[in-house]
DNA sequence: TAGTGGTCTAGACCACCTG
DNA sequence: AGGTGGTCTAGACCACTAC
């Protein structure tokens, strides 16, 4: 047993010991946990109790099974997980397309008061603020502005954020080892200002979609705030509740 | 064993049986159903299958389970469930405020093409089209556009409509034995038009967000359209994905 | 062929609710 | 006290993947 005293279940334990794990490092995004045997005798649980805390982190995204080959920790490589956070699609036909991103700005600055308690860390902390705009089928969609704490991307240059060759979360998982999860999204009406207008194409006062979105990490750590103004003459915004990803 | 030659796990099977066993009113909404001992008997599996079942069940929000007392079919009764599909709160603290609805119009129409589409009826089938306006905090905020089915609610009328005591989905539950478990919505930024504009108490060109949603009962039928013009100058749109309602 | 996850079983014990 | 769901165990067998 391992139970140590705490009044949860022993699954939740198990959970919340082999997520930690994660969260270390002990595996990399991409990389193959032990067998289920194995993690099962390293907690001293039977396999159907290692089985309940496995099945809870697949819901929540942490690790990805595969019949026969093994338990993954999640990556962000998979062209699946990349639209998992890419919420707008083509109107009618809602079909998915990549969008081609262009960082217009790069900046070091100062966390401002809001942005500080919603990234859980001091007012004046050191940012990177980054705005890049985001063209779909060719034509600027999207206008985003990136707030990022510098404590947790040591090192990141404009060169490295924009010579990545994969989305963004992916730069955060494969060089941070940061990987993002969840996200946490508000969404509003609009219009657009002069600056959003020039940049998207559009008349002053043309309605946007705003979307403000704070990604989440294990544990519900805040990894990165942005904010989305979303053209939607061509594109509409999804979402799903109520919905599971359980096939029926 | 029931398995009946499918290939489908035995436990995917029983979770259909009893979800048709539901949604045919064997069991009606907020009825308990058998100990999971007898359910286990009745389909001749053994508990640990039998949970299994119903494990999912209760992710989808079919049923609901409360330790010591039983399972139960999920209800649209209590709060809880109230707030699931109204996703509009509070700028700034995220309040949920609960909505006063006036009904503006009740009339008797025919399905259009894209609703026809959406609601999987034939184009010109006689549906119910309403419009409502809610008020946050005494204000007028949202201005709903509903169309429903007729064949799915019979004998509606205005009057049973506004003289609820309830939700408009428990009506749907308690008087046609329809529940509504899931929606899709879509959103998009527009500006308000003269008829919004006049009724939320805005000038013409003020941005509103726009969403449209289909209601969804078991199997995935769709039993509601839904367009809501919301004022997001005092409001928001929460949407949380990734997220799962697990508690770490 | 060996190893992995996926399903299924049969039972024990506990926590909680209702009478 | 009796019944309910919640947890946990220890195994068996199957389906799939890699070598």
């Amino acid at each position: 047993m391992i139970d140590a005293g705490a009044f949860a279940p022993l699954y939740k334990e198990v959970k919340r010991l082999l997520t930690a794990s994660i969260a270390k490092g002990e595996w990399q995004a991409g990389a193959v946990l032990p067998s289920e045997t194995r993690l099962a005798q390293r907690f001293s649980v039977s396999i159907g109790t290692l089985r309940k805390a496995i099945d809870e982190m697949v819901v929540e995204r942490i690790v990805v099974r595969h019949q026969g080959r093994g338990t993954f920790v999640a990556s962000h490589s998979a062209n699946r997980l990349m639209f998992h956070f890419f919420h707008v699609v083509r109107r009618g036909d809602r079909a998915r397309e990549v969008p081609e991103t262009k960082t217009l700005a790069f900046r070091r600055a100062r966390a401002e008061p809001a942005e500080a308690a919603m990234l859980h860390v001091a007012v004046g902390e050191p940012v990177y603020r980054v705005r890049n705009l985001l063209s779909l089928a060719g034509r600027p969609t999207i206008l985003d502005d990136l707030v990022l704490p510098q404590a947790l991307y040591p090192d990141l240059t404009e060169k490295i954020f924009t010579q990545r060759d994969n989305t963004i979360y992916h730069l955060y998982q494969s060089r941070y080892g940061i990987n993002v999860l969840r996200a946490s999204e508000r969404l509003s009406a609009a219009l657009a200002g002069a600056d959003a207008a020039k940049l998207l194409g559009l008349k002053k006062g043309a309605p946007l979609l705003e979307i403000s979105r704070v990604a989440l990490s294990y544990h519900n750590a805040p990894v990165e705030l942005r904010r989305s103004l979303v053209d939607t003459r061509e594109h509409e915004y999804l979402s799903d509740f109520g919905g599971t990803g359980i096939v029926q």
